[in-house]
Order: C-alpha cells, then structure tokens, then sequence
DNA sequence: TGTACATCAGTGAACGCGCGTTCACTGATGTAC
DNA sequence: TGTACATCAGTGAACGCGCGTTCACTGATGTAC
C-alpha cells in the first residue's frame, strides 16, 4: 500500500516534470511552436507517456495555466504585506509579475489563441486581481471621487505596465529587477506628487 | 503595350487582394492558424496563384507588416498636425492606433513569432516613432531636467497604454473610438495638473 | 485578314513532410496460494 | 519459498490528417508575317 503510494508520487513527479517543461517551452516559443516529440523530449518521457497524463495538447497548456494562476499570480496577490508601505510593494510585486520571463512568456503564447478560455483566464487574473489591491489601497491615499481615484489607479498601473508588460510583450525586453526596482521608486514618487496630498 | 501595363495593374489588384485578405486573416486569427488554403480563398484565387505572387507563407506576412508599418503607422504619427494643441493630437492619434483593430490584430499575431524581424519591425515602428514625436512635444510643454521630461512621457504614453493596447492584446477589448477621447481627454488634462506649470 | 506561335496570370490536383494521437507491447512490481 | 498471474507506468512504431508547396496544364491575350 505505501508502495502503491510511491508509485503514485512517482506518476505524479512525471507529470510536473512535464508541467514544468511544457511552462518553459510554452513561455519561450509558443503553444503551436512546440510540437509533442520536443516536449516529451525535454520532459525525457516519451510521446505516449504525455498521453498517459493528458488527454491532448490543449489539456497540457490548461495545466500550464492553471499553475500559474494559483501558484504564481494569485501567490503573488494574496501573499502578506509589509504595513509600512503597501502600496509601494504592491507597485512592487506587480512590476516583478510582469516582468517576470515565465509570466510574459505564457502571456504572450496565450495572446494569440483563438477563445479557448485560456487566454481569458490567465489574462483576468492577471488584472483583475490586482486591480482591487490597487484600488483599495489608493482609496487609503486619495481622498477625491471615485472617478478620479480610478484615474490614479490607472496612471499607476499604467507607468509601471509601460515598462514591464508592453516591452515585455512586444519587444521581449523586460527590465531586470533592479531596474524594476528604481523605476517603481521614481514612478511612485511621481504619482504621489499628483495624488497624494502633502500635508498627511 | 498599355495592354501589357493593364494585365500587371490587373496582377497587382490581385496581390493587393491578397495582401488586403491576409492582414484581416492574420489580424483576426494569428499567423500559423490562418493556412494557405483559407488565405487563397478569402482572397478568390488558388493557392497557386498566391505562388505566383508570393514566394512562401512568410513572404506574404512581411507585405501585410510592410504595408501596416507604411501606410498605417507611419502615416499616423507624420500626418501633419493641427497647430492649436499638438500635444492633444498626438495622445488621441496614439491611442486611436493602439486600439484599432487591424494594428492590434496584426501586434497580437506577432508577438510570439520566432525572431525573425517581423516583430521587431513591427513593434519598433509602432512604439518608436511616436516616442520621438511625444518627447519633442513634451519638452515643449515641461521646464524640467530631462530625466523629469522622460518620467512624464512614460507616465501619459503609460496612461494611453493602460486602456487601449494592454486590454487590446490581452482582452481582445480595446475601446470605441469615442471612449478613447473621452479617456485622452481625462488623461491629458489629469497628467497636465502634474506636469504643465499653471502660470503658462 | 488569317494563321502559327509566344506570353503569362491563373488553376486543380498532387506531393511529401511533420504533426497530434493511438496501438500493441514490455518490464518492473505486487499479490494469491 | 516458489510459481502463476494482475497491475500499470512507460515505450517505439505506426497512423492518418492537414499543411505548405510544386507541377503540369489551360486559356485568354498579344505578336509576327
């Protein structure tokens, strides 16, 4: 019975060994790019031993997806903050997510597929998660209407997608963490400039 | 001979018909989903024939990116301006660019192509020239340092990002042409109140 | 004007390759008695 | 303990389909004489 058991823990290191080939391969050249033989390959299994774990290619990528909501951006999202300055490791964490080589990678391969429910789930979670951390905690700082705090949310969010994501994504070219890092810096200081009242 | 010339105009309506059938193609379905054979009957003609006009699949991809680089995104950012508030011209041409079906379409069906130029000619003529043109108009309007004057481009090119080229890519949702100005006109006037000195 | 030939945009059908997927099988391990 | 059988992760080789590409051909038009 325990054997039976470590048979299964066995079976299932195969299948993250495959999970975590099929992420890197996905993240660097794409879902269509990457045939079955290559990702058996990288995973040292055979083609028919995929098929013992998945059902098809598109079962594999939706493993791939999966994982990285749940243990990577909801991780991310949900992990405790340091109090003393959240928003600053908010802007932070957000930065270092979408700068993050497997998080564009997986974007960019799910960027172009047709509506397979994929691209809408990563996506969503990759926004909309953080768009609530973002607003509640500007709604601590911005004592104006709604409308204008969404309009502080989006000027936030918006300079530090400009340097992570939008690079990321079209030119492949994230910045490093520490040059994520200064940016964050010089971008909050900024907002809080426009947003934030001096007198708190 | 004239004859002659009226059979090559005829041939190229035809290449333009193939050019004009695989950017919508491209833009709506990605690169590799879209085969030969849907490509030549959205166009009306054989595979063959898009042989005729074409040397291989690729080539076809890099007329479609040519003609968008030329006639789209480079028209867009050296169209003249109107003189009265250059600035405001330039954030509603941006945006309107990066949420214009086509444009994204074709962004999204490149991003997780190999490396073979498309991407990068693509996307730095998409990001680049308009960088040039806003930093020239921004230094116009901000007495700061130069390092001050980039924060202040990234921070308004970020705003425009936010709500037209990331849920493009992402969401497949970029928004009307009538919420973009509504939206260019909040951003520029919020990132104004930042930046512009109001004694001017 | 009539006839034989040249040109060339365009085509239907085929080719061959690579892909996702499946099949029949192996071999290590565990169980019944 | 020994033997016959069951289970199941894993595999090499094949299958069949769809793709990008090519081939041999057509037919409309123009030219030479």
């Amino acid at each position: 019975m325990t054997l039976e058991a470590f048979r299964k823990s066995r079976a299932k290191e195969k299948k993250q060994a495959i999970i975590d080939a099929a992420t890197r391969l996905f993240a660097e050249h794409g879902l269509q790019s990457v045939s079955m033989a290559r990702l058996a390959d990288a995973a040292g299994v055979s083609t028919a031993t995929v098929y013992r774990h998945f059902s098809a290619k598109e079962d594999i990528f939706a493993s791939v997806v999966r994982y990285l909501v749940e243990d990577v951006i909801v991780a991310s999202a949900e992990a405790p903050m340091e109090a003393r300055d959240a928003l600053r490791e908010l802007c932070l964490r957000y930065a270092m997510l979408l700068s993050d080589e497997l998080v564009l990678g997986c974007l960019r391969a799910v960027i172009n597929e047709p509506d397979s429910g994929f691209r809408e789930h990563l996506a969503t979670h990759g926004a909309a998660i953080f768009l609530n951390e973002f607003q509640a905690e500007i709604a601590r700082h911005v004592s104006q209407p709604d409308a204008d705090r969404f309009q502080a949310g989006m000027e936030l969010r918006g300079a530090i997608e400009h340097f992570t994501l939008v690079p990321g994504l079209l030119f492949r070219d994230a910045p490093s963490p520490a040059q994520v890092e200064t940016m964050v810096e010089r971008t909050l200081a900024s907002w809080r400039k426009r947003w934030v009242t001096p007198d708190r």
